[in-house]
DNA sequence: TTGTACGCGTTATCAT
DNA sequence: ATGATAACGCGTACAA
């Protein structure tokens, strides 16, 4: 490999000013700069990534930290907040190194080594639950950090997200609006903030009805597709009165489909049953399914541009909430 | 961050002796490599991956070169064949640095600079088609690649595919045994190696039952879902004989279906419709999909252990082909 | 404006 | 078995 050695030799002047010039340093003639760039450019040379990194104590690489990296997903939410990411890391010559947790593998490392390690010059975070382990560490540590779907709980670190409060209360008035009154709400799991935000704006559009919550229409699917099956094959005969189920996300909207096909309950007709997050089955589901959908891939781009700019140290909001759509299809 | 001398200083040894220890040499005392342990273990000291690198004139990465990630995709192919890299990597303390070509991205550098910059280990390959501008340079580099569906044309690299040409052979022949004998082929584009495997398996399927070749039944999709739409638009109503389309890709064969629907063709009564892939979105199809499964973890997978072999010496076949699957649903 | 020289954290070579 | 030290390629403080 040709090193910064060999552009100074080739220009006749010291590595200092190839480093200058190359880095765009006023204090360089442009004659020898248009000499340099000249030899860079002729022996095709490249820096070292790992050579600046080093003496710098910072990467020019952004670490994506993801739960739930695993085998038959049935969306491509990370696959697609992946080129959200890259896409606006490309665009300032960062590159993008991956880490997946708990996929059940052995790491012998944390996602906090991992990011020290290779210096990291920030890291998004998607999918995490604020108990894990490692959360803390890793956002009171000196890396920036912007979570996608995690409120911030500092003014250090930054946070994408939709609306889902507002998302939530607005698919639950669709069904209000439409005469439902009796509308069970499928949470997934507690520990994720985004279903929280969900409950509560169906709780808020209920009571802006004027309607009693019950707790009982409040069933857990764990943002399983099965999980959701289960619980609503056991609620739906024993509550006659549910017409609509909103859940929090698609895939627990997929099993209640499910269930409902195999209880004979029509759908709409019978029960009207939205999701969230638009997945690629959405569209596709028998009946297609009325549902928020999210662009993960501007989430992860706005992501990627909220760490660039903490990195740079702008001064701008670290909170940022990203549109999202509600989709009339059929099932609700 | 904690560095070598931290623990050299803490453990009363010098960084070379610590280096030993830490690096499994051989040369060190029982006693004193526990005491380096325990301070390494104290300090939670884990080696800086830049100042290795930079030494080792390698690093401990795997790039993912992909062609074709981009916003919206139908598929989770690159998220799936990811997993697959992901698994295999992590279990041997590798990391995963993305690069992505032609996202329509303006890049100052190409992969193989990327590559080189980086010293990565090795690099996996997919979706890139043989004209690609940089292919020959990357493949021809010092650099060790292992390439995903495309054939392996030197002994110094890689190439993990599945048996294309059988997979279509076997699912052309499931249609001539339901009697078809007017077979159309929808081919992807040409200029990858996939899909000259998968037509030629169509054509031997076609020759076993002593079938004349019909150049006219030769559609061009694209791989493309609004190209197969396109092309079999017009070629349905005009060969109204033809009563089966083999799609090399499933995106097609939705392509074909969708066309059908409008053109009030039923399938798989009037006309039988089989893909390839099995993608997400062919079990949900209406009607779900007769298709070739493969598995892209299993791909990823075998592609990163592959290179390892590679990258350590190990004389292992430099060509490796995954199982596939032919699934029977109701299209065909 | 340009060059010299140091340091980043590690591995490896050579002494001891 | 252990320690001192040279490299790896780069950025930069300081000197010229």
């Amino acid at each position: 490999m040709t090193s910064i050695k060999d552009v100074a030799n080739h220009a006749k002047v010291s590595i200092a000013t190839v480093s200058r010039a190359l880095n765009g340093a006023s204090n360089v003639t442009e004659a020898t700069r248009k000499r340099i760039l000249a030899a860079a450019k002729e022996l095709n040379y490249h820096p070292n990534a790992m050579a600046r990194s080093l003496v710098e104590k910072k990467s020019r690489i952004f670490g994506y930290i993801i739960s739930g990296l695993k085998k038959g997903a049935k969306h491509c939410i990370v696959q697609d907040t992946l080129v959200g990411i890259y896409e606006y890391a490309s665009s300032i010559g960062y590159e993008i190194l991956m880490f997946a947790v708990d996929s059940n593998l052995q790491r012998s490392k944390s996602y906090v080594d991992f990011a020290n390690e290779h210096a990291l010059a920030g890291v998004i975070i998607q999918g995490l639950r604020t108990d894990d382990q490692y959360y803390r560490e890793m956002i009171d540590g000196r890396i920036p950090c912007v979570l996608i779907d995690l409120p911030a709980d500092s003014s250090r670190i930054g946070s994408v997200s939709i609306d889902n409060a507002a998302a939530a209360k607005e698919a639950t008035l669709h069904l209000l609006a439409h005469g439902h009154r009796n509308i069970a709400f499928m949470t997934g799991v507690d520990e994720a903030s985004v279903s929280t935000e969900r409950s509560l704006g169906y709780l808020a559009a209920l009571q802006q009805f004027g309607l009693a919550i019950k707790p009982e229409y409040l069933l857990h699917g764990n943002f399983s597709e099965d999980d959701a099956y289960t619980a609503v094959k056991d609620f739906l005969p024993a509550s006659p009165e549910v017409s609509a189920v909103f859940c929090a996300s698609d895939l627990m909207a997929l099993g209640v489909l499910r269930a409902a096909k195999e209880l004979n309950i029509k759908v709409p007709q019978e029960l009207a049953v939205i999701g969230f997050d638009d997945i690629l089955l959405a569209a596709y589901a028998d009946p297609p399914l009325t549902t928020v959908h999210q662009d993960f891939t501007d989430l992860g781009f706005e992501a990627a541009r909220m760490l660039y700019n903490i990195i740079k140290g702008q001064d701008v909001p670290h909170t940022r909430t990203v549109p999202h759509t509600f989709i009339v299809r059929k099932s609700g």
